[in-house]
DNA sequence: CTAACGATTCGCT
DNA sequence: GCGAATCGTTAGT
């Protein structure tokens, strides 16, 4: 047995085909993301995420069938990548959740860097670190070397994948409020499904209207 | 083919 | 706090 990997282990196929989106989305906080893009590995912390349902949310893309290339991989089985690009100019990053058919994602919106900051500095063009390295899903991905490159990829694979490092989060420090962004959705926006971590510094910036 | 619109960020005031 | 940036996706002609 490998000491050294003892208490790391790489989520599997049957963490992201479970059926509950907002459950997956609240223990998605504080495992860790890693990439590994042409050798170059860099990770973060999970601290913010948002629940997206295939069904009865107009928020979510691929709500109610609705199938478009963009949308295609949502209905694939759970442990996806679905990054689109938004506003013309950021890639954001998704999970997909849930079994063949059921298009539920969760947006991964905000992580606290860990492996390779030096690299994401520079993917970020920064010479300190501050949260604008990675607190906001646009961010998150620059760092990380995410792009729509990726959209389909797998995450039981070498190049994008989570993991669980035994990082307790407990449920008190846990905030769950509504999405940011999305008031197209009507009455689906107010769903508490933005899960983030109270008094972390590495949650985005949302901006107050 | 055309046009409207973002699951956002940054710079300037 | 406010508005610009910027382009793929989508729905409609």
């Amino acid at each position: 047995m490998s000491v050294k990997n003892l208490n790391v282990a790489k989520l599997s196929e049957n963490f992201y085909t479970r059926g509950d989106v907002t459950e997956i989305a609240l223990e998605l906080l504080g495992k860790y993301i890693i990439t590994n893009i042409q050798g170059v590995i860099t990770s973060g912390m999970i601290v913010e995420t948002e629940a997206y349902s295939g069904r009865n949310d107009r928020a979510c893309h691929a709500n109610n069938g609705n199938r478009t290339r963009r949308t295609e991989v949502m209905f694939e089985q759970g442990g996806k990548v679905y990054v689109y690009l938004c506003y013309g100019i950021h890639n954001l990053f998704n999970v997909t959740t849930n079994i063949e058919g059921f298009a539920d994602a969760v947006l991964i919106r905000a992580v606290e860097p860990v492996e390779g900051i030096e690299w994401m500095l520079e993917r970020r063009k920064m010479k300190e670190v501050k949260p604008n390295l990675t607190a906001g899903p646009g961010l998150l991905t620059q760092a990380l070397g995410i792009s729509r490159e990726h959209y389909g990829e797998s995450l039981l694979g070498k190049t994008i994948w989570l993991e669980n490092r035994n990082k307790i989060i407990n449920k008190v420090d846990v905030v769950a409020a509504k999405r940011i962004g999305v008031e197209y959705a009507k009455e689906d926006a107010l769903y508490p499904w933005r899960f983030f971590i109270k008094n972390n510094k590495w949650v985005s910036r949302i901006k107050i209207k």
